[in-house]
DNA sequence: GTTTTCATGTAACCCGTTACATGATTCA
DNA sequence: TGAATCATGTAACGGGTTACATGAAAAC
């Protein structure tokens, strides 16, 4: 019970489902992989893993210490406590993602919930980025009507972080367009389950991702 | 005391510069013109009001109810309450207005900042500017070399979401060179007293804004 | 051998929201 | 006259950080 945030909760469900971590690298991988978006710290972490052992969604293991000494014996040489997600913590993880209300695209959320697509079902993969465009394009229609109505009072620096503003969401929105294109060329139907039992995925286009035109910007070698 | 957000505090004091205001319209304009960015509450606000009251920043006029009834009284009809910035209240916002520190270019304070480049003199634009540059360029730093080192484990979704931010960061980078540029071909070294003074800076270039390139993306003619 | 990085945790605080309570004014 | 909007406030909670305390292993 108690402090259970919800995208930090998600986001550590998911990553331990890859494969168990202990919580400093846990936290390293939620702030590169998943980074740029939220950087969360240990204060927040921590306590979250205990209350995610709590709930019966993980289990500790610890590795170092003598063999049988559980985890909260802090007595002596301290242990490197790795993480595990039980069954029922992955049944509740698959629940989570098959939801796609509201909150799912909103700003704190939507970024979380896209970097674990790999494991989400198109049809709620869709719902969420459409979920996301509407979003988007509702803030616009409301920047626009409040910039006619006050664009005389404003100084050109208002003027301008407000264009700025809004060319920002237009260009997310014309990324969402193309990733609901693809989405809707993209022939794999995958579930949650087939992803998570397939170990090499890695070869044959199947269909989902974006694969972006004009040759990866991700490519280092500028 | 208590409960000075800071940002919340500038933006405020820097709205209540411009004429007088209550709480209701204060709130409506933070959201709008300011907005976008971050989108206070009453719960936030009107404490607040009354913490820079007992600063000295801010004195509240109630207007409405029988003239010499303080505010105070609660009694009968609710009046609204006008606050107005103290001399003293001036003086602390073009200290902060002075700032240029490393939080000044922080994602939080960064747009409250610029949304006030109106009243702040050009060497402080500059460095904020020019700290924001820097520090969203070290960020791409790290994000390129946790690309690198991260690359092969990422699945595609992943990586486009990764890409997406960095081509992010890179487009503000790319905004923010050519508000600088436009910074230094200006000749208006227009300090905050000037401004303020000046009722009708409308007409004539006076150097500082950006006059944006291409036709005004602000015209709602779509 | 000492500095860095890895590793785990807690208590105090901070900034903000939600939900609620209250009432005045405007408009259909 | 009743609904919408204007207007002011508070208490409870939520979700997070900072600063601190502690110590092991690795790198120099």
């Amino acid at each position: 019970m108690s402090r259970r945030s919800g995208i930090l909760e998600f986001a550590v469900l998911g990553l331990l489902r890859e494969s168990p971590m202990h919580g400093y690298e846990l936290r390293k991988r939620l702030n590169t992989s998943l980074g740029v978006f939220r950087a969360f710290s240990y204060g927040t972490l921590y306590p979250c893993l205990k209350a995610l052992v709590a709930n019966g969604w993980l289990v500790e293991e610890t590795s170092g210490g003598p063999e049988d000494v559980p985890a909260t014996a802090l007595t002596g040489r301290r242990a490197k406590i790795v993480y595990r997600l039980t069954p029922a913590g992955k049944e509740h993880f698959e629940e989570l993602l098959s939801h796609s209300g509201p909150d799912a695209w909103e700003d704190e959320h939507f970024g979380v919930r896209f970097a674990f697509f790999g494991q989400t079902s198109r049809d709620v993969r869709m719902r969420v980025l459409e979920g996301r465009r509407s979003r988007l394009e509702e803030r616009l229609e409301k920047m626009r009507t409040s910039l006619t109505r006050t664009r005389e009072r404003l100084d050109d620096y208002t003027l301008e972080l407000q264009r700025h503003g809004m060319e920002s969401v237009e260009r997310e929105v014309r990324w969402l367009n193309e990733l609901i294109e693809s989405e809707r060329a993209g022939r794999d139907q995958r579930a949650p389950e087939a992803a998570a039992q397939d170990e090499h995925n890695q070869s044959g286009d199947t269909g989902g991702p974006p694969r972006h035109r004009g040759g990866s910007r991700l490519d280092p070698s500028e």
